[in-house]
DNA sequence: CTAACCGAACTGACCAGTCAGTTCAAATAG
DNA sequence: CTATTTGAACTGACTGGTCAGTTCGGTTAG
């Protein structure tokens, strides 16, 4: 059980200057990354996230013109590591269920490395006149997308139930993702990932016809 | 999008005198829990939620300790509604992939019916010290009960993957569950329920082997 | 090499507004 | 007559956001 973000894996340097402002800004995103994924947006002042990044408050706003901007970034940047890791396997794989199973894998390390993110996420997503509402819409599309895709390889590679909507079972995938994730870490921590793995994989061979 | 809590199916009347405070108390669950849908517990204050049931702040207080109880209160009455009807299909099919068709059905309507409930649940079920936490874990416990007993039912009536992890497996289902639900009321409103209760079968179609 | 300089980065006290929670006398309804 | 509700007042803590002033690292002139 560590529960601390690892750093970022670089992030392009911007311009010359902000060597200290980068480094700010991470520390910033991983304490409020830490933060609101435990207590929620509403839930974290200003001032705790400076105290927990160990800066002044002035210095959040001068990094961020906003809270409700920070959480904006830190919601891009999230699903930004989320995206990489994700698509590291990328063509590893011949047979695309070895490569779901493991997408699957990758996304179970991103919630042990970044549990916050995960709850962040959920906890946010599905408000309904959401302050990040557009941004959410975007963001969604660009992880069911990568999801979209290694379920399309399934599709043409075996054959499929075309009875079940596309849409409905990435949103299927998602949801047992996540929620497996959570509860491992959150209520579970006994449970292997591979058995996490294995479970939300049902959903896969449910949807391949034999 | 019609999105209002409908009555309530009748709680059991308390003693003799909550004429008034039984109405009462249902226009708050039903206030609270539209509010603290939308915005998370943390982001709706307490004159907030007397103003939308027409009620004084006054007797918000008169009829819950603290806000604090009184979302321990509506979790409860939530959870209470969520379990009568997903129990209202036992013992009405002989086919446990059938009652477990049924039951998905029934979880579907409910989330159509209380739309805010599955947010509020969903957006504060992993905080970490959550103020609620003991209660989250009795509650999940009880939902996941009901989804483990139907699914004991299809491991005992046909041969399933016994390599798969019945708490993982639950666990899948259930964010199956909330998310294909949620999403379709947030994002998808096209989706039909049927789809959706198809695209979460798959999971038990991969779990029976064939 | 070094001292003066510059602007970006940071500080923390401060403000005006909001919050949960409490109390209570008066009104109302069963 | 009594349980319930009202509505307003009050508190003390906390909020997001601002800003005048300070520090820092690098650049440049001598």
């Amino acid at each position: 059980m560590s529960m601390h973000e690892p750093a970022v894996p670089e992030l392009p340097e911007r311009k010359l200057r902000p060597a200290r402002t980068n480094a700010t800004k991470q520390r910033l995103f991983d304490a409020s990354m830490e933060l609101i994924g435990e207590r929620g947006a509403a839930g974290v002042t200003v001032d705790e996230i400076a105290a927990a990044a160990g800066v002044s408050k002035g210095t959040v706003y001068y990094n961020f013109g906003s809270k409700s901007d920070l959480i904006a970034q830190l919601l891009r940047h999230g699903v930004d590591i989320m995206l990489g890791r994700l698509q590291t396997i990328e063509g590893l794989h011949a047979d695309p269920l070895e490569a779901m199973e493991a997408m699957l894998g990758q996304a179970m390390d991103f919630m042990d490395d970044y549990p916050s993110f995960a709850r962040l996420w959920i906890s946010e997503n599905w408000r309904t006149p959401s302050e990040w509402g557009k941004l959410f819409v975007e963001l969604r599309s660009e992880l069911l997308a990568v999801i979209g895709a290694a379920i399309e390889k399934v599709a043409t590679t075996y054959t499929v139930d075309t009875g079940i909507a596309r849409g409905s079972l990435e949103a299927a995938m998602f949801g047992a993702i996540f929620v497996v994730g959570l509860d491992r870490q959150t209520y579970n921590p006994e449970r292997t990932r591979e058995q996490s793995i294995a479970a939300i994989m049902t959903i896969m061979r449910g949807y391949v016809l034999r």
